[in-house]
RNA sequence: GUGGGCGUAGCUCAGUUGGCAGAGCGCCAGGUUGUGGUCCUGGAUGUCGUGGGUUCAAGUCCCAUCGCUCACCCCA
């Protein structure tokens, strides 16, 4: 071997990336239905939009961004999350002038510079959902159902929805500074002491035994929420049981991007190996302003699809990976047949028949040996003695019964058959 | 960035106290000169990850290095 995919990264092959795309269809439909627009924005961005956005204090900005110098000079950096991108793009157009809110999704490819382990990679993808400009709890409630449906609809049934309220400007600085209060009191290693100072909220999610052991009796945000963001919650945890959503509220959930407040929520699942979240957002009520716009507050998810792929295999929903890739296979014999057989195969495809054929000049048992192994339902056998009558084999590959049919009616006949 | 495990055929892997490079699956061909799957017979494919060392002799022992993988950390 002279290359190979660059180290974290891997290739989707068939039929497995069939699957891929499956998913990442199931995902995105719930939300196309409930009116969200597509949108596509650039692989990269400037540097500065993550470092403002996502925030100079997360692992992801400070050792996790792919960034390097363009040839004019300019930072650049490969999105590590597709919800500053988005923002950025919204303002940039003025799509928040409009109505409110703004509802979009995307689906593409993200970047994240660490060390691979399983459900973990340095290219991932992630379907993504966004609702800007509206502050309600039932868009949140919303949101939270859609990714819980597109779950649902792929018949993942160990999808768990946790969910928690980060607060907001008026009652997380005071959380924060009682929380800071009791970790530094806790014994605890130079770099969580470090985080205490910069973003305190995220060693409650440290998953060390030996820091969770000491944080039984940590202040939690949701005993400290201020009235406006306790009704708030309320109404969203309200909503989902309504809508018949199950979920755990796990106080300590905060997640690793700055721009989060209020809700908060991630899906998680077992049989990930040791990364748990399938999919996870958030309202972010001041990251339009954090990147120099207007007060815009929203709400969003990004659900990570290769991570659910893996969650289907662990729940064993891959396995039969049956269906044949074309209808009909193409077995011709000699190369006045192999022309006539092409043409029919566009002949075939025209009718709408999916068609593949045997090439590299294979004798009739090698071509019989790819007629099977495409899964075809029929083989067409096209050899001197059939030109020369006009007709074609039909073979039914499931029965092995196998009829003269004239050329002229075969794409009729298989069609007929077919359907 | 830190730690564990693993690198032998296209794939999954065996290879004993150091002694001729192996199996299964897959692939190709034939059994059947115009018929697939099942079956039978035969065949091809290896810098044993790479470099160095020890030895009469290294896939096997030692050192280094690269890669993969799992985990820590973090997150989708």
């Amino acid at each position: 071997m002279t290359f190979q995919a660059p180290k974290g990264t891997f290739d989707w092959l068939p039929p497995r990336s069939e699957r891929v795309l499956a998913v990442r269809e199931a995902l995105v439909q719930p939300v196309r239905q409930a009116g969200y627009g597509y949108i596509e924005t650039p692989t990269f961005e400037d540097t500065e939009l993550f470092k403002r956005g996502v925030g100079e204090s997360t692992d992801v900005v400070t050792k996790e961004m792919y960034t390097f110098l363009d040839k004019g000079g300019r930072s650049i950096t490969l999105r590590p999350e597709g919800t500053a991108p988005v923002v950025r793009a919204v303002l940039q157009h003025g799509l928040h002038n409009g109505q409110l809110p703004v509802k979009l999704w995307y689906s593409g490819s993200q970047f994240r510079y660490e060390r691979a382990q399983k459900g973990r990679y340095r290219h991932f993808w992630q379907v993504g959902a966004e609702a800007l400009g509206a502050e309600d709890p039932a868009l949140d409630a919303e949101l939270i159902l859609l990714a819980w449906q597109g779950y649902q609809s792929l018949g993942l049934r160990r999808v768990e929805l946790l969910i928690n309220s980060l607060g907001d400007r008026e009652c997380r600085p005071a959380y924060r500074g009682t929380l800071q209060e009791f970790l530094r009191g806790l014994d605890l290693d130079e770099e969580t002491r470090r985080r205490i100072e910069i973003n305190p909220l995220r060693v409650l999610d440290d998953k060390r035994p030996e820091v969770q052991a000491q944080l039984g009796d940590a202040p939690l945000m949701v005993d400290h929420l201020c009235e406006a963001c306790k009704a708030y919650h309320e109404e969203v945890r309200s909503l989902l049981a309504a809508a018949g959503v199950p979920y755990t509220d796990e106080p300590r959930l905060v997640r690793g991007l700055d721009y989060y407040t209020r809700t908060t929520f991630e899906f998680v699942h077992g049989g990930l190996g040791s990364q748990s979240a399938v999919g996870g957002g958030g309202r972010y009520d001041g990251l339009s302003e954090l990147i120099g716009g207007p007060s815009l507050p929203s709400v969003g998810w990004a659900l990570g699809v290769d991570r659910t792929l893996l969650a289907m295999e662990a729940e064993g929903l891959l396995d039969d990976t049956g269906e044949g890739r074309v209808a009909v296979y193409g077995v011709p014999l000699g190369e006045e047949a192999r022309r006539r057989m092409f043409l029919l195969m566009a002949e075939l495809r025209r009718a709408g028949v999916s068609a593949d054929m045997a090439f590299g000049g294979k004798g009739l048992k090698g071509a019989m040996k790819g007629a099977d192994r495409s899964g075809a339902r029929f083989a067409l056998i096209l050899g001197e003695r059939d030109l020369a009558a006009r007709a074609v084999q039909l073979k039914d590959l499931t029965t092995a019964e196998q009829t003269e049919v004239p050329l002229a009616q075969v794409v009729e006949i298989v069609k007929g058959k077919l359907s």
